[in-house]
DNA sequence: ACTTAACTATTACAAATGTAATATTTTTAG
DNA sequence: CTAAAAATATTACATTTGTAATAGTTAAGT
């Protein structure tokens, strides 16, 4: 059902933490971001110094959770790894579902906050689904 | 969206480590079982030493995350926390979408292997929004 | 070229986690 | 009632993670 190996060669050996996952979250939701920017909106927001905010930086770039890139003289961080992948690596829908993918839909069935547009795409799935099946 | 607070008053500050989510895993699959069930099932797939298997029990009971009941000279265990609220409790689905559904929606769009009851209850699910909203 | 400022990298260390050995308690058999 | 067996509980310890201080490097101004 997930099977992580199949898509995610390099992302399943990857094991981010939950410190390291707050400092990608910040790269899902903006991206490029110096070092400075991610100490400047993660830091307070966590109460995080920032040589905390540059450590989880650098374990990240050290297992290719993110791409850096020099920009004059400071680099430019980006995601390497989509949200999807990272919930995929965490395993954590395995564990919970063990292969049974109902139990994961009546989970979203009772967290109920969705908008038109979610519900909108989630019909446009399932209309895709019918075809190919 | 994932409002872990109001669900999950006693999950919520509960940490379930990986380790221990292997043998929680376990219960959800089979519930009650003694600490040698989980040792002789969890042990060889996961190559833990019997040792192992209890500690992680221990530590769980302490989490207040499995429950026990003596039976003769044994205890029995079950899960004192659904599988929804182990996902909650992880915190792994606020972190990758942060607030936001319709990623989420596309994940699941792309991961396609979803049975014909899967599709059923699902659109079941969306008849259901549609009166509500 | 030198000094300073701005970044990045190295090192540190307590707490949590993974993994298991040893010790203690509780039952059952003799 | 005691010894052996079967469970449970306590203790241990290396590794990983959270959190950060200190050191080193590169670019900019004088």
């Amino acid at each position: 059902m997930f099977d992580k190996r199949k898509s995610l060669a390099i992302a399943y050996f990857m094991k981010i933490t939950d410190a390291e996952s707050v400092v990608l979250g910040a790269l899902w939701n903006k991206s490029p971001q110096t070092a400075e920017e991610l100490v400047s909106t993660v830091g307070p927001e966590q109460g995080w110094e920032p040589p905390t905010v540059r450590t989880l930086i650098t374990r990240l770039r050290k297992k290719g959770a993110i791409a850096s890139e020099k920009d004059g003289r400071r680099f430019l961080f980006r995601p390497a790894l989509s949200r999807e992948e990272y919930l995929d690596s965490t395993g954590v829908l395995e564990r919970a579902f063990a292969g049974e993918f109902s139990p994961l839909v009546s989970y979203f069935a009772d967290r109920k906050k969705l908008s038109k547009a979610d519900i909108a795409q989630l019909r446009e799935m399932i209309e895709r689904w019918d075809d190919d099946d």
